[in-house]
DNA sequence: CGGCCGTTGATTGGATCCAATCTTACGATA
DNA sequence: TATCGTAAGATTGGATCCAATCAACGGCCG
C-alpha cells in the first residue's frame, strides 16, 4: 500500500534540480574557478537533458556564479581582488540598509538563534561549514527587514561571499572570522542600537574587506 | 553588389533579441503589470521559436520585471507599495556606496554631461523619456566607481525604478521631479563632497519613498 | 619560413516534437 | 444545491534534432 504521505520530489522541474547541485557544487568548491561547464558533460552526469542545463546556467550567470559568452560556452566565475571588492561594496551597501530594517522587528527568539550560530561558529572547524553559518547568522539579523527583494539580493551575494571566505580560511585560519564583531553586533541589535549596530557591521565589512584586499595583494 | 559595410546584427542572439523587446515594452508600459506573458504569443509575435522566449522569460525574472511560477507561466511584476519600498531600500543602500566610490573619481567632463542631462529633464514633457535621463543622470554620478558588478544592480533596481517613476509622474506631474535635489547632488559630487553628497542622495531617495507611499496610500 | 585562408571537429543556439501539469467545465452524487 | 471527481483543452517543461558559430589544425602562397 502506498503510504499516506509520499515525500514531496526534492525539485519542481529539472531546471531547479541543475541549478541547486551546480549551485551547491560550486559553493562547496567542488567546481574550482575556471572551470568551463560543458553542457553535454552536465546533461550526462545529472540524467537530464541540455534544456534544463542551459537555463540552469542561465539562472546562476544572473547570480554571478558563472561567466557565460555567447556561442563560447559558461565558466565557473573567476577569484579576483576585484570581483571581491564589488562583493564587499555591494554587501555594506545592501546588508546596512536591511539591519537597520530588520532590528526594531527583531524578536527575542530571534536573538537568541544568532547566539546560537555564534557559538555554533566557535566550535566548527571546516570551512565550508563555518561559510553556512556566517551566512546564517547574518541573514538571522536581517530576516525582520520584511523587505524580500532586499534580503534576496543580501542572501545572493552573501553566497558569492561565501566562495571568497572559504578561498580566506583555507589559507588564514579560522582564527580571522571576527566573532566579537558578531557579538558586538548582535548585542547592539538585541539592545535595539540601530545605530551603533550599523556602524559596526560598516566597520565589520570594512575590515573584512581590507583583510581581503591584503590578502590578494600578498599572493600576487 | 553587397555593401561593403552591412549593419552588424543588433543582437547576438535571438534570446538578447527577445529579452530587449520585451523588456523596452515593459519599461515603456507597453506590457501593463499583471500581463500574462504566454511563450507562444510572443514568439510569434517576434518570429522566433518559443526557445529563446523561455530564455529571456527568465533573464526578466532575475532582474524581477516579470514573476514566473512553474507550469503556470510568467507574468510582467505587479506594481505594489510593498515592492516600491524593495526598490527605494535596495537603490538607498547600493547608490550611495556607488556615489561614494565614484565622486573622488569624476572628471569636468562627467559634470558637464550630468548637468546637460538635469537641463534636459527640465525641458522634458514625456514621462517615459523623463525616467530615462533620471536613470542616466544618476548612473553617471557612479559611473566612476570602478565596480561593475555593483553598478549593473544599480542599472538594474533603476530600471525596476523607471516603472514606478513613470506611474508617479503620470498621477502628479513633472514638477515632482525634485530637481533641486539632482542639483545639489551634482555641485557637491563636483566639489568632491563626498559626505555632503552622500546625505543628499539619501534624503533624496528616502523623500521619493515618501511621496511615493503616500501616493500608494491615497488610492488604496 | 611565416602569415593567411579554408576545412574539420567540437560546442552552443534554435526549432520542433512529445510529455507533464495546470485550468476549466461538466456531470455524478450525497 | 453544493461539492467532489473527472475529462478535455491549454500551456509550460523537457527531449531530440538541426543549424550557426567558434577553435584548432593544416595546406597554400608569398
Amino acid at each position: 500500500m502506498a503510504r499516506l504521505l509520499d515525500a514531496p520530489p526534492r525539485w519542481r522541474t529539472a531546471t531547479e534540480y541543475v541549478e541547486a547541485t551546480l549551485k551547491a557544487a560550486i559553493l562547496e568548491g567542488r567546481l574550482a574557478a575556471g572551470t568551463p561547464l560543458r553542457q553535454d558533460d552536465i546533461a550526462r552526469d545529472l540524467q537530464v537533458s541540455r534544456m534544463p542545463v542551459r537555463e540552469a546556467l542561465r539562472q546562476l550567470e544572473a547570480q554571478a556564479l558563472v561567466d557565460s559568452v555567447p556561442h563560447k560556452g559558461a565558466v565557473v566565475t573567476d577569484i579576483s581582488a576585484s570581483d571581491a571588492a564589488d562583493s564587499f561594496a555591494i554587501r555594506r551597501g545592501l546588508e546596512v540598509v536591511a539591519l537597520r530594517l530588520s532590528i526594531p522587528n527583531l524578536t527575542a527568539e530571534d536573538g537568541v538563534a544568532a547566539a546560537a550560530l555564534i557559538d555554533a561558529m566557535e566550535e566548527e572547524a571546516d570551512p565550508g561549514q563555518l561559510g553556512q553559518l556566517n551566512r546564517r547568522f547574518h541573514m538571522a539579523l536581517y530576516a525582520r527587514a520584511g523587505r524580500p527583494r532586499l534580503l534576496g539580493l543580501v542572501d545572493r551575494e552573501l553566497a558569492v561571499f561565501d566562495r571568497y571566505l572559504r578561498f580566506f580560511l583555507a589559507a588564514q585560519g579560522r582564527e580571522r572570522m571576527a566573532q566579537q564583531d558578531h557579538r558586538a553586533m548582535l548585542a547592539a541589535a538585541r539592545a535595539g542600537e540601530v545605530q551603533q549596530a550599523a556602524e559596526v557591521l560598516e566597520r565589520h565589512i570594512d575590515a573584512a574587506a581590507a583583510a581581503m584586499a591584503g590578502f590578494f595583494a600578498g599572493r600576487g
